[in-house]
DNA sequence: TTGAAAGCGCTACCAA
DNA sequence: TTGGTAGCGCTTTCAA
């Protein structure tokens, strides 16, 4: 490599500023709009061969590099697709979700950010995201309103999708009812003959999104069933477990729906312990489907959970980013069928 | 809220087209400079009362948010602190870490940025980040190779922080040293006076990033004490593990190191269906701490891991950010500890 | 106390 | 085939 001097020699040594395209012009000795189409590949303007060699030349010697920001700011658009970054660390289904989410956005050239929203609240976020000007936005949970999604059209996103509970005003939405959830668990134990059927609730915060959809879901499948249901609120440590599953027979229930496999693994150990037995004193049912539950003795019956295709979500955004004035689409995303396992 | 008509009446609702800061200034009757010094509340400038009150209304009015790429190509600098998101979705340990990152690197004032890096490879990879002119990069994994670094840094970026298994020449590294985890199960099972160790390697794609150094540290452990290593692929699902199971007798191990507790919870039980006892027979330990390995019978032993606080990681980037100068500092980060429960 | 204007890095139009 | 140049939205001197 060859050094070239375009700094006058100092004893300090000069943090050789970032090169722009106008220092890959010079060097190359063209314009810095011959530059541009080199690097872009600019089918509507032909550049010799000659004249290209040495443009891409010029720009590895120098290291360049574009700037993204500088370039959306001249093309009016970027294909930024934004998502908070959930501030709760949400299991492996989900990340599995994102994860093809983004593959799938990727393959239609959209860029994926994550972004992370902690501590920054409902609208109040809203804003901070629509600094950036992203394309579309991808919000999970239900922290956004009305108001913030106006705020982001406002400022040029062409799609808003709400991944959560309820839809939005504005918004599309792929609704993922939790409340389905607890509606096939505590059918599926009604339909076993149980009666007096506990729910827990993690006392995790962040966790009632899902547990209180969950709860209400459960409470409605046995509406006029004669069955009832019974709040457990439960902390995700052996201890409270302990002390739940010591005054277990005092509640008297025949069944208990777990809020997930997590959950159901954390309490069936503790009536285990002492001495419950599974299922035949009490039922047992989770949620999510996690492998864990298969490995369990009894193997936990659980409820599946169907998350909608990464691709089809990417299809949605890039069906309303090509065409914004349609109307929002909403679509329940959220599958949820028992997987009748030993546990009940 | 009063309806403002802004446009022309016409049949098709024409999209209004993003609020700058030059339409706040007209609307409010002032320059653009005097709205700039409004809503940043420059200090150096001394507006009056009744001239900030009409463009904070003309703002809201407006709906305006302002552009923050503009704004950092303005300023020549932004406060994005880059982090690819990791391709694979590692468990809950690393992601309570990332969000206790995120928390810090906000409170001094950072923006954390998740970047979709799916089907983009090393220097490629480190291209595609550098257009995007953050101030610190922190890149998780083996990705990122010297040239890596360099390109991050002609760009623009004040520090690059690795967080993995080995540190890159120029850039600040977080040594996680997974071979010290296998390192601490091999040596405490022989310890336990196991002399035939079995290792699981995950078949799973992404996974050997960490398995290779977990197999590599137990051998090293073992090395001239006339203990056994049989290394054992395994698939994460029950038919692998039960097929494995089957071949256990001809195997002749005496002790097994799973990888982590959820292999080990995945073999356990499928030890456990043919009759093979823990620890008599064979001894298991996995690693991660995971709550399931307590709620196991018996309990899993495991190797305890220490990540890195978020809130010390942040201020090395901090600290880089203000001094790039400064040589790159390396850390020894990840603590292995052995957690004996019951089932060694 | 406020305004005019330059310029950050880039692309795309129009001219040569 | 190539160059000049305007302008994206913003901040920040320098003048008024």
């Amino acid at each position: 490599m060859v050094q070239i001097p375009n700094t006058p020699p100092s004893a300090s040594p000069a943090p050789r500023s970032v090169p722009t395209s106008a220092d890959v012009a010079r060097l190359a000795g063209v314009s810095r709009a011959t530059v541009s189409y080199v690097l872009n590949n600019t089918s509507a303007v032909r550049i010799s061969e000659p004249t290209r060699r040495r443009v891409h030349e010029a720009a590895r010697e120098l290291g360049y590099v574009p700037h993204a920001a500088a370039r959306s700011l001249r093309a009016g658009h970027s294909r930024m697709v934004l998502m908070p970054a959930p501030a709760i660390p949400i299991g492996p289904l989900y990340g599995r979700f994102i994860n093809e989410l983004q593959w799938a956005l990727g393959r239609l050239d959209y860029t994926v950010v994550q972004y992370g929203t902690v501590a920054v609240q409902g609208d109040e976020a809203a804003r901070a995201w629509a600094e950036l000007r992203p394309v579309a936005v991808i919000v999970p949970g239900a922290g956004l309103g009305p108001q913030g999604v106006t705020v982001l059209k406002r400022s040029g996103a062409r799609a808003v999708v709400t991944l959560g509970p309820a839809s939005v005003e504005g918004a599309h939405a792929l609704l993922m009812d939790q409340a389905a959830v607890g509606h096939a668990a505590a059918a599926h134990l009604h339909s076993r003959g149980r009666r007096r059927i506990g729910v827990v609730v993690p006392e995790e915060a962040g966790l009632e999104t899902f547990s209180r959809p969950r709860l209400d879901g459960a409470r409605d499948a046995l509406r006029g069933t004669g069955a009832a249901i019974t709040e457990l609120p439960l902390a995700y440590t052996e201890e409270a477990a302990a002390r739940l599953a010591a005054r277990w027979g005092d509640l008297g229930l025949d069944a208990v729906f777990t809020y997930n496999d997590e959950y159901a693994m954390l309490l069936m150990s503790a009536l285990q312990d002492t001495g419950v037995r599974i299922p035949e004193d009490t039922a047992v049912i989770g949620a999510d489907d996690l492998m864990l539950g298969r490995l369990l003795r009894p193997r936990l019956s659980t409820v599946h959970i169907e998350l909608p295709s990464g691709r089809d979500l990417a299809a949605l955004v890039d069906r309303a980013v090509r065409n914004p004035g349609a109307a929002p689409e909403t679509h329940r995303v959220l599958g949820a069928s028992v997987v009748p396992r030993e546990s009940t």
